[in-house]
DNA sequence: CTGAAAGCGCTTACAG
DNA sequence: CTGAAAGCGCTTACAG
C-alpha cells in the first residue's frame, strides 16, 4: 500500500513498466484490452501519479508563482488580491497547473532579491500581482524566464502585463460626471505613486481638457505619502461640486472627512470612487465606481503565461481590460437640482 | 546559459559531481578552500537548485496543500481565509515549504472527489481550511497523507485540528453582557449550520446556565437556512435587552434590521458580534466582538503539519487557540443608564 | 578529502 | 502491439 508505482502494476501483470506508462496515459501501442486491464488495477491497487518524475524528465514543474508584494497583502486592498489569486487558482486548474503564492517581503524587496522560487526551481513562470519598485521590475527583466505583470506595468514595456483600463475608466468617469451638469471637478490621489493612480488622474485629466477645463491645483488632493501610507487630506476653502477618487478605499474616506467637515454627499460635493470594492457599498451614500473585470484579467494573464511556459516567443504587449461604471447614489443631477 | 547542473560545475572544475553537491549543501568531506570554489563558479554560472530532482530521491516535495471550500472563498468572509491563506504562506516559508491552494468545488465535494493535488502527488500533506461536509470529512480520514482541519474540526477527533476557542470566547462574551447588567440576552445564529456556530451558541448558553437563566425560544433567532444562505431575521414582539450574534457580518445585519424596526442600538438593544472582520468597524454602532487570533491559529496548524510530514506520528488532537474580546460602543451599560 | 555506482519513477526514442 | 535501454539531476551509501 505504500507506494505504488508503474512498475508494481507492470510486474503484477507481467508485461513493462513502459506499457503501464502508455495505457496510463492513453497513448497508442497498446491494445484497448490491456489498458482497461492496466488501469483497473492501477486503481485497485491505489496508484497515484507521480508529477515529480515527469517534471523530471521534462523539466516543467507544472507551477506558476504568484508573487505579491507584502504591503498590497494586508490593509484592505486585500480583497482585489484574493479574489485575483483565487481567480487564478481555478485557470490554472484548467491548463492542468497550479499556482503558488509568493508574499515579496518589503526586505527582499528593497535588497532585489528574487523569490525563493526562482532559485529553487519550483516554478515555471511567474505573475507579479501589483507594483513593484522601478529596480525590482529591472531585476526581474534580467531573470530568463517566463513572467507576465498584472494589475500594473513595467514603462519600457518589455514585459507582457494585464490591466485594467485605468486611463479610459477614469476619463468615462468624469466624463460622467460632466455630463450630470458638473463644471468643477477635482481629483483625490497621489500622482507619483503607483502607474495605476496615475493612469486614472491622466484619464480625468483628458477629460477635462475635452471639457475645455484647466487644472486647479488646489482641487488635487493628496491622499497618501510616497511609502503608499494614507495621510490627512488638505481641503481648501473653496470645492469644486464634485471629485473623482483614485479608489473607493479613499472615497469612503473622503466622503466621511466631507461630512466630518459639513457638506453634504452628494448635495454639495459628488464624489466617485474606482474599483467597487466593498468600501463603495459601506459608504453612505453608496458609490458610483468603476468595476475592475478581475476575471478577464486574471483569465488573461494565465492565459499568457501558460502559452509562454509551453514556449511561445510572442510578445502580448499591455492588455488593457475594461471596467464598467457602476451607478449609485453618490452623484448629484446638477442639471435637475 | 541555457540550464546549469551540477555535473556542469563538476566538468568545469575537474572534480564529480558529488563534490559539487556536497560543497553546495555545506556537507562534510570537502575542503573549504574547494567548497568556496564551487559555490562561487555555481553563483558565477547562475546555478539554481533542483528541488525536483532531490524530490525525486526523497520524495518529497516540500509543498503543502491548502484546500478551501469554494463556499468560503466567494462572500464576504473573504478576509479571514485570505488573511489566513497569506499567513500560512509564511509561516511555510520558515519551515522551507511551499503551500498550494487548491479551492474546493462545491461539485467536488459533493461527489467526493478528493483534490487533484492528492491524486498527482503534488504535496506531502494538507491543511483543510474551513468546514467540510461530514461525508467529505470521512473520506479524508481514508486518505493515507498527514493533515490538519484549521478553523473546523471532525467530531470523533480523529484527525489534529487547529480552531478557535469559540465555545469560551462567546462564554466571556455573554458573561460581559450579564457584568454590564444585562439579564435577558439573545442569540442569533443558525445552531445546525456548522461546529463553530454551535460551539458559540453553547458557550452563550453555559453562561446563561451559570447565570440562573433558561433559555427563551424566541429569543434563538435563526440566520441562515441549512445550506448557509442567510435569511430574514424572524423577530419576536418583545426582546431582549442584548443578542450574541454568532458572527459580524450576522450582527451588522441584525443591527441594520432592529435600526429599521424602530429599536435603537444600544440604548434599546446591545448587539455584540463575533470574528472582529471588518463588518465590526462598519457597523454603526461599531461592534464589540470577539478577535480570532488568525496568526496564532494559522503558525500552530502549519507548524503541526510540518511536524506531521516529516514524520511524526503523534497525535495533536484539537487545539483551540483563545481569541480576545474588543470592547465597543455596541453594548449599553444598564448598571448606569 | 574525493568519486564510481546505483537509484528515485517516469518517458522517449528505438528496435523487434 | 510490446519492451530494453538510456536519461532527467540529484543524493546516498560505500570504497578508496
Amino acid at each position: 500500500m505504500a507506494n505504488v508505482t508503474m512498475k508494481d502494476i507492470a510486474e503484477k501483470i507481467g508485461v513493462s513498466s513502459v506499457t503501464v506508462s502508455k495505457a496510463l496515459n492513453d497513448k497508442e501501442g497498446v491494445s484497448d484490452a490491456l489498458k482497461d486491464k492496466i488501469k483497473q488495477l492501477a486503481d485497485d491497487m491505489g496508484y497515484r501519479y507521480n508529477t515529480t518524475a515527469k517534471s523530471m524528465k521534462n523539466g516543467l514543474t507544472y507551477n506558476i508563482g504568484v508573487v505579491i508584494p507584502e504591503r498590497f497583502s494586508g490593509g484592505m486592498s486585500q480583497s482585489f488580491y484574493f479574489r485575483a489569486y483565487q481567480q487564478a487558482a481555478r485557470v490554472f486548474e484548467k491548463y492542468g497547473y497550479y499556482g503558488i503564492m509568493n508574499i515579496l517581503t518589503d526586505a527582499d524587496e528593497e535588497a532585489l532579491k528574487l523569490p525563493r522560487l526562482y532559485y529553487e526551481k519550483k516554478v515555471d513562470g511567474f505573475i507579479f500581482l501589483g507594483q513593484l519598485s522601478a529596480d525590482y521590475i529591472n531585476l526581474i527583466k534580467e531573470m530568463d524566464m517566463p513572467k507576465v505583470f498584472l494589475d500594473f506595468y513595467d514603462e519600457h514595456d518589455e514585459i507582457d502585463s494585464v490591466i485594467t483600463d485605468n486611463f479610459f475608466g477614469a476619463y468615462d468617469l468624469t466624463n460622467y460626471l460632466f455630463n450630470k451638469g458638473h463644471k468643477d471637478i477635482g481629483f483625490v490621489g497621489n500622482l507619483h505613486s503607483t502607474s495605476s493612480i496615475q493612469d486614472r488622474y491622466l484619464g480625468f485629466y483628458k477629460s477635462l481638457l475635452e471639457h475645455g477645463k484647466d487644472l486647479t491645483k488646489d482641487w488635487i488632493i493628496n491622499d497618501r505619502d510616497e511609502r503608499g501610507k494614507y495621510v490627512e487630506f488638505d481641503l481648501p476653502d473653496a470645492l469644486p461640486s464634485a471629485f473623482v477618487c483614485n479608489c473607493d478605499q479613499v472615497a469612503h474616506a473622503f466622503v466621511n472627512r466631507l461630512k466630518q467637515e459639513g457638506y453634504k454627499v452628494p448635495e454639495d460635493v459628488s464624489v466617485v470612487g474606482f474599483d467597487n470594492d466593498i468600501y463603495a457599498t459601506i459608504t453612505d451614500p453608496n458609490l458610483t465606481t468603476v468595476e475592475v473585470d478581475i476575471h478577464e484579467m486574471v483569465s488573461e494573464a494565465v492565459k499568457i503565461i501558460i502559452k509562454k511556459v509551453q514556449g511561445t516567443k510572442k510578445c502580448y504587449g499591455r492588455q488593457s481590460i475594461k471596467g464598467k461604471i457602476v451607478k449609485r447614489a453618490s452623484v448629484w443631477d446638477k442639471r435637475q437640482g
